[in-house]
Parts: structure tokens; C-alpha cells; sequence
RNA sequence: GCGGAUAUGGCGGAAUUGGCAGACGCGCUAGAUUCAGGUUCUAGUCGGGGCAACUCGGUGAAGGUUCAAGUCCUUUUAUCCGCACCA
């Protein structure tokens, strides 16, 4: 048979889509499996061959997981709020609904050419109402649980977009969606207490089944650190200055103190330094310096010497120089520190700078040459001195700070609380309303979910606000608490919202009393097998984790962790090896191949690629050989026509079901599409073989190139859809042999190979290794010191 | 600086986890088929030496452990990714 992928492909398409073979069943009696990927963005230019490769990995797993019996949820949905589609309606004035449907039909429609076996009848999008209804409940619920508070502050905000960023979505002083350069400003923000939820989320990840470094990624973001909050007393007044520090056992060498040039208390003490005016202009200069330069680490320290405030160190009782320094961040901490230029290298340059006392307390560096931070025995540190193990220094530090009331253990973490509002259009309205009497009172349940109004013009206002504030009837409302006039938060969520709870929505996408049937998500929660790029490991992945582990201690679902496993593919870079770019005009289009090679060569070449895991480069010619694959397969069906009976073959098909069957798990797909043209090279060798050994082929085939195995399952005469028949099993003896060849080394060295039974023992392989006329003649005139014989494996004669 | 990875033929990559390095595919070489291009088929393809059987060397580099190292240990170099003055 020939292998027209134009014709089978559109075919068997439609076939499995009017059978709706790939749906979830009802049948909860059943072994459930639930497969899940990341959701795309339906942006105008579709499709990309990033997504292809990212949904081909679980699409093999479910397919197989399909035939081995299970009920399988795998599911595909659109994350469709954001900006580009917002951008494109201010430039086109098409409507983001209009646009959104568009763009999602249009991926549809293109995804459907793959054959993947998502279940299409749960596909959900983000932007629907009957969706965000429920992103806007699980915010109220976390309203009502005091998660959700405003806080004025300086904030990221993106001159261009007009928008607040969050810290993650302005990583590097870049805004993330139009890479202008972020500025600072001062702000009211709705952020979630996603710190409250730091130690769980960190916690959680023992119970989960992430590769290693996805587990480091998160627990790096959330950044966790032990220590002490430390008094230190305004000489002169009352006023308490707390610092965070993670060695309070280095205390007793504490010579000056840095806080941020942003730190409120400077302002209240404005007449008491004397030299304020140096100050003001050093908050200038670092206002104006860019983030590039306040990034720049070996840059030299700068900082102003307060004149006429000074701290009292309260276990040496010397009272110590305060400065003001940008390498002291308002974010973290307390925006103060206690400076130990003995032992850090920072403090260590800021007090070579300007002058200060180094005082050494932890002996074994020099610290005339540089700060020595590594560990010593205590000196000059009063009742510490003479330990040497940092960890009981500290505890005894921490013991005496709390008798006497002069600071306390404390935990500190890198990750900042979410702020969870933009001043944008296309995104789910923040259900909250402002009563001048009751103060932020939620939309009650029974309104939800508060739509978006209809609008025109989506470009945000002057200073930045949501272009919501201009429709006076949106605004303008009863406060649900006192019914008198109030007026609505007309700030919208982040894209981040609608993918924190996206996958409880597949469960059960139409319920419009609930989320989720509780009873579907007992069944079908947790996810089994998460798939996703690495890009949102720290973000998407820990936002997720901390909305469902809200929903968990609110009752509302039955697991702490919402992914019981998680993996993540590879890029696939441009021909030239390099990221795909438009600009750099390297991009491959996935419909191109579909049009010329067809989707199961696509398919079979993206995981045939490499590591799946790993990035490569594309390489036309390397499609060429999956084509090639899949039409000498096709031609099996001639061979397999009459052929008579194939014991060769027979051991060669149980251990390929049985490589296929395991690499499949491993995601290891590479090396089971090479296994699957092993069998066939082998099989061309025999010339001949069964239509039953042919089935068990095509089976293994499914997972890669449904289309073409289902038509040659067709051919075959077998009814249904191989894409439902059941996974061949293997003999675990037959993929054993009798006879095996194994090597022969003397001194280490490979000298020859011999044929052993398979259950021979060490001396009957001794016999045979020592019978060979090669290795005997080597052996002839030496003495035999050692003979090593690992069965199955290898025998290694040491002579002298 | 910290954290995580990676390094194997001309290329993408294999190697049952310490046991015959280079599976499978691409590319290349030669031959066959074809009017020709393409396709298909056969043989070869890590490097040096040899007509050959064979032999010596070989997994970024240098040491080490071991009968045996791509795999384990120590040191080191390069590249990539993430975080980055986190107190």
C-alpha cells in the first residue's frame, strides 16, 4: 500500500471526530489517567511548531495509556486574555471578542490536523463568561479569607503598555511584553498574599513527582532563608530600626548600618541629619540611575554617611555609623541592614570605601586582604567567643536576643506577594466595589460573574488607568453591603489568572453551579501528568500550585497538590540552530510540513529529533528519513499478504513491544520510533511476516502515526479504530535469547566474541572463552591471574 | 557570584546505568534501477596504519578508583539556561 497521507489524514480526522473515539468517558469504575498541557495563548498568528512539540509528548503517553485501558482526560483550552489581543484591538478597533474567536477557531482548526487526541467537547476559554465566572468566585473566596489586601506602593509600570507589572513580569527592568524599560511608581495595588503560602508551596513539592531542577527553580524563586530580626535603637530616642539578618552570630562585629535610600524613617528624622540635602540628591541619583546600572554587581558602592544619626549596636553597646546605600533594597527585609564587614563581602567594599571599623569574630581568614565568610571559631564576640559551630553561635545569639527582648528568629523569602491587578481591558474585571462608608465590599456570589462592558475604544487613560474607569456604567453602583452610591474597581487581573485554575475547569466545563462537579474532581484530581515549557516553572507553575492549595484548605478539593508529575520539552531552534525568530528568519511553520509530508511524518520526526527534553535544531533532511519510515511501512502490508509463519521474527517483535512499551514512559520517544525502524529493517531483511505480527506493528505505530496505522488496520480487516484497540503485551521470555553473543577481553582489551547459551554458567564460559582458537592462542604461554565472567555480559581474562 | 544543566563521528543523537562506544536517522562514497532529475535498492562510512586477516588510538582537558570508565571520584575548560547587591 502506498502511504497518501492526503487522502487517510483528512480521513481518519473526521472518522474519529464523528465516533468522538477520544473522549473522556463517565465511566469512573474505570482507572482514570489524566494527561494535561499547557494551554496557548490563541494569538493571530496561530499555530506554531513549539506547540506541536509540546503536545506530542503527552499525546503519545494518552494514546497509549487509551489502549492499555485507561479513561483518559486529555484535554486542550484557550488562554485567551491579555495583552496582544488587546493591543490589536486598539490598533485594528476589532473587538478582543471578535478577535479571540477568531484567533481560537483558526488555531482550532489547525491543531485538528495533527490528529491529537484531545477531547475537544471540554475545550474552554479563559475570556468566556461562564469561565471567568469562576476565576472572579475563587477570588472572592480568597477575599473572604484575607488573602486579597491593597497596599499603596512603588510599583513596576510600563510607560508604553500603561500597565503595573508584577516583579515576574518585569524581570530584568524590561516590561515582558514590550521589553521598554520599567519605571518605578507610586500606586494603589491589589496583591494576593501568595507568602502566606511560601513554606506550603515549598512543603508540597516533597510529594510530587518534578525533575530535579524544576524542583530547584521553585525553591530558588521562593528564595526561603533563616535568621533574626534585630533591634537597633536610634541613639538618642526611642525609635527601634529592625534589620533582618541571616548571621546573628556575627553581631558582636556590627560596625555601621545601611538602609535603603527609600526607607520612611529617614523622612521622620529629616531634622536630626544634618546633611539631608545630601541625601535628597542621593535619592535622585538612584532614582535616575537605570536598571542596567543598578544591576551591575562588582560596581562600586555608593552611599551617604547620615550626619547626626547613629544606631547602638545592642550587644557591644557602641553606637555605629548609619548610611544610606541602593545595594539596601526596600523590597526585601526590612530596607535595613546590620553591616559585618569582616565577614561580608559587600559590607566588606562599602567599609573599604568610606572608612569604617572592621572588626574580625569569625577566625580563619585574613581579613586585612578580603571578608572571610566561611566558618571559624568566635572571637571577639563576648559570650560566643570560643564556639565553633556556626549553627549553635546563631541559636545562642537568637536565645539571647529573645531573653532580652532585643530581636527574634525570623524567616525571610525572596518571593514578593502577586500584585494581581492591570489597568487593561481585556481581562477578568476585579469583582470588587468602593463604598465610602463600608470601605471594599465583594460583588456578592449571585451577580457573578461581573461582566465586561461593551466598549469601543480600548486604549488605557491618560495616567494609566483601566479603560474601564471611563464607562460611568460600569462604575457607578449600589454598594451590595449598605445600598448607597459606590463606584467599581476598574482594574482587571492578570493573564495569570485564568491558567491558575484552568485544568478543574476540563473536569466538568459547562457547570454552571459550580467550578467543578466535587464528585468528577475526586475522581479525576490530581492532574497524572503535567507537560509545559520550562519558561513557567517560577510563575504559572507555583501560581497554580498556590490557587489549588488555597481551594484545598478551603475544602473545596480533595488534594494539597494539583500535579502529581511534571516534565517539560525542549525548544525546537531554527535550521541554523538557532531560537526561531521571525526576525531571523528561521522559522519553520508547522502546516507547511503537514501540506508536503503529511502530520504523521511531522509528528514522528519531532519526537524522532533527539532528547525530548532537550533542545535541537530542525533539519529538513531529517523529515525526509521519518517519510521515508513511514512509506516502507505502509508497503507491510504487501509483505504481510500470504506470508506464511515467522519464528525468526518472533523474539525480535516481543522485545520491541517491550522497548517501545518502556521508552514511551521514560518520554523517551526517540528511542522507541528507532526501535520501531530496527523491527522494520529486520523484517525487510526476513522478507516476510504474518498479518497478526503486522497488527501488533501497526499498534505500536498508533501513538506516533495514528492516521497511517489506522487505515493500515483497516486494510488488515480489523474493525473499529486501532486508536482503541488494546496495547500489545509482551513475553518476557521471548525477548530473551538462547543463544547470546558476548565479548571477550584479556588485560581489558576487547581480543574476540563467543556465542554462550543464555544460562550458561562461569564455567562453561570459561570453556567456550578458552576454546576459541583466537583467545587461546593469545592465552598460550601466559599466566592466567584473573578470569572475570559477568554473566550475559562480558569475560575478562587477566594474565601476566 | 549562586543555582541547574550540557559536552560522544561531518550532523541529530544511542549506549539495558560500571561490561563489545557510535544503535537509529541524516549526510557522504561507490554500485544497481531510471532517458534524466527525484525515488528505490545494495555495499561502505570514528581516526591512524595495513591488500587483508588485523592492529593502535579514541566520548571537552588532566589526574584517580577498578579486572573493566562515555558512565564513579578529584581538578579543570567551554557552552547554554535560570536567579542575581536577597543582608
Amino acid at each position: 500500500m502506498e502511504h497518501d497521507f492526503k487522502k487517510i489524514e483528512p480521513k481518519w480526522q473526521a472518522k474519529w471526530e464523528e465516533a468522538g473515539a477520544f473522549r473522556a468517558g463517565d465511566d469512573r469504575s474505570k482507572k482514570k489517567f489524566y494527561a494535561l498541557v499547557e494551554f496557548p495563548y490563541p494569538s493571530g498568528a496561530g499555530m506554531h511548531i513549539g506547540h506541536v512539540k509540546a503536545y506530542a509528548g503527552l499525546e503519545v503517553i494518552s494514546r497509549k495509556r487509551r489502549m492499555q485501558g485507561y479513561n483518559v482526560l486529555f484535554p486542550l483550552g484557550f488562554d485567551a486574555f491579555g495583552l496582544p489581543t488587546e493591543n490589536y484591538a486598539i490598533k485594528t478597533h476589532v473587538h478582543p471578542r471578535v478577535a479571540t474567536d477568531r484567533n481560537i477557531e483558526k488555531f482550532t482548526m489547525q491543531m485538528k490536523k495533527l490528529g491529537f487526541s484531545f477531547d475537544w467537547s471540554r475545550t474552554i476559554d479563559t475570556t468566556e463568561e461562564g469561565y471567568y465566572k469562576w476565576t472572579q468566585w475563587i477570588f472572592l473566596k480568597m477575599f473572604e479569607h484575607g488573602l486579597v489586601f491593597r497596599d499603596k506602593t512603588l510599583v513596576n509600570y510600563c510607560p508604553k503598555c500603561k500597565v503595573v507589572l508584577s516583579n515576574e513580569d518585569s524581570q530584568g527592568g524590561r516590561c515582558e511584553v514590550c521589553k521598554s524599560e520599567v519605571v518605578q511608581r507610586s500606586k494603589d495595588v491589589w496583591y494576593l498574599r501568595i507568602t502566606e503560602y511560601a513554606d506550603k508551596l515549598l512543603a508540597g513539592l516533597d510529594s510530587v513527582d518534578y525533575p530535579a531542577n524544576i524542583k530547584a527553580q521553585q525553591i530558588n524563586w521562593i528564595g526561603r532563608s533563616t535568621g533574626a530580626f534585630v533591634d537597633f535603637t536610634l541613639t538618642g530616642t526611642d525609635e527601634k530600626l529592625t534589620i533582618y539578618t541571616t548571621r546573628p552570630d556575627t553581631l558582636f562585629g556590627v560596625t555601621f548600618m545601611v538602609m535603603a535610600p527609600e526607607h520612611p524613617i529617614l523622612d521622620k528624622y529629616r531634622d536630626r541629619i544634618a546633611n539631608f540635602d545630601a541625601v535628597d540628591e542621593y535619592r535622585a541619583f538612584c532614582a535616575k540611575k537605570t536598571e542596567f546600572e543598578r544591576t551591575q554587581i562588582n560596581k562600586d558602592k555608593t552611599g551617604v554617611r547620615l550626619d547626626g544619626l547613629t544606631a547602638r549596636n545592642p550587644v557591644t553597646g557602641k553606637d555605629i555609623p548609619i548610611f544610606i546605600s541602593d545595594y539596601v533594597m526596600m523590597g526585601y527585609g526590612t530596607g535595613a541592614i546590620m553591616a559585618v564587614p569582616a565577614h561580608d563581602e559587600r559590607d566588606y567594599a562599602f567599609a573599604k570605601k568610606f572608612g569604617v571599623d572592621i572588626i574580625e569574630v569569625v577566625k580563619g581568614g585574613d581579613i586585612s586582604a578580603a571578608a572571610y565568610t566561611g566558618d571559624g571559631e568566635m572571637v571577639n564576640s563576648g559570650f560566643l567567643n570560643g564556639l565553633d559551630n556556626k549553627a549553635d553561635s546563631i541559636s545562642r545569639m537568637i536565645s539571647y536576643l529573645e531573653e532580652n527582648g532585643i530581636g527574634k528568629a525570623g524567616v525571610q523569602y525572596k518571593m514578593k506577594d502577586w500584585a494581581f491587578n492591570r489597568q487593561r481591558y481585556w481581562g477578568e474585571p476585579i469583582p470588587i466595589v468602593h463604598c465610602p462608608s463600608c470601605g471594599m465590599v465583594p460583588v456578592p456570589y449571585d451577580e457573578l460573574p461581573l461582566r465586561l462592558p461593551e466598549l469601543t475604544k480600548f486604549e488605557p487613560g491618560e495616567d494609566g488607568e483601566s479603560p474601564l474607569a471611563s464607562i460611568e456604567s460600569f462604575v457607578r453602583c449600589k454598594c451590595p453591603k449598605c445600598g448607597g452610591d459606590a463606584r467599581r474597581e476598574t482594574d482587571t487581573m492578570p493573564q495569570w489568572a485564568g491558567s491558575s485554575w484552568y485544568f478543574l475547569r476540563y473536569i466538568d466545563p459547562r457547570n454552571d453551579e459550580r467550578f467543578a462537579d466535587p464528585e468528577l474532581v475526586r475522581y479525576w484530581m490530581p492532574v497524572d501528568w503535567y507537560n509545559g515549557g520550562m519558561e513557567h516553572v517560577t510563575r504559572h507553575l507555583i501560581y497554580s500550585r498556590f490557587w489549588y492549595r488555597f481551594l484545598y484548605d478551603i475544602g473545596e478539593v480533595p488534594f494539597p497538590e494539583p500535579y502529581l508529575k511534571r516534565s517539560a520539552q525542549g525548544l525546537i531552534l531554527g535550521p541554523d540552530g538557532e531560537k526561531m525568530s521571525k526576525s531571523r528568519g528561521n522559522v519553520i511553520d508547522p502546516l507547511d510540513i503537514v501540506a508536503s509530508y503529511g502530520a504523521d511524518v511531522l509528528r514522528t520526526y519531532i519526537l524522532f529529533l533527539g532528547d525530548y527534553g532537550a533542545s535541537a535544531p530542525w533539519a529538513d533532511n531529517g523529515v525526509k528519513g521519518c517519510r521515508r519510515f513511514l512509506e516502507r511501512v505502509a508497503a507491510l502490508t504487501d509483505i504481510a499478504k500470504g506470508s506464511g509463519s515467522t519464528p525468526e521474527l518472533s523474539k525480535d517483535l516481543h522485545k520491541t513491544v517491550k522497548k517501545v512499551t518502556d521508552d514511551i514512559e521514560e518520554m523517551k520517544f526517540n528511542t522507541a520510533i528507532a526501535a520501531l525502524m530496527t523491527l522494520l529493517n529486520r523484517i525487510s531483511e526476513v522478507g516476510k511476516m504474518t498479518a497478526d505480527e503486522l497488527r501488533i506493528f501497526v499498534k505500536l505505530l498508533c501513538p506516533f502515526a495514528p492516521h497511517l496505522a489506522e487505515e493500515m488496520w483497516e486494510r488488515l480487516g480489523c474493525d473499529g479504530f486501532v486508536s482503541l484497540s488494546d496495547w500489545p503485551e509482551f513475553d518476557e521470555k521471548m525477548t530473551v535469547d538462547d543463544e547470546i553473543e558476548i565479548a571477550v577481553q584479556i588485560n581489558g582489551k576487547l581480543k574476540g566474541t563467543i556465542l554462550i547459551p543464555a544460562d550458561a554458567d562461569r564455567d562453561a564460559v570459561l570453556a567456550i572463552a578458552n576454546s576459541d582458537p583466537k583467545i587461546a592462542a593469545l592465552l598460550d604461554g601466559k599466566t592466567v591471574v584473573k578470569e572475570i565472567v559477568v554473566p550475559g555480559k562480558i569475560v575478562n581474562i587477566v594474565v601476566r
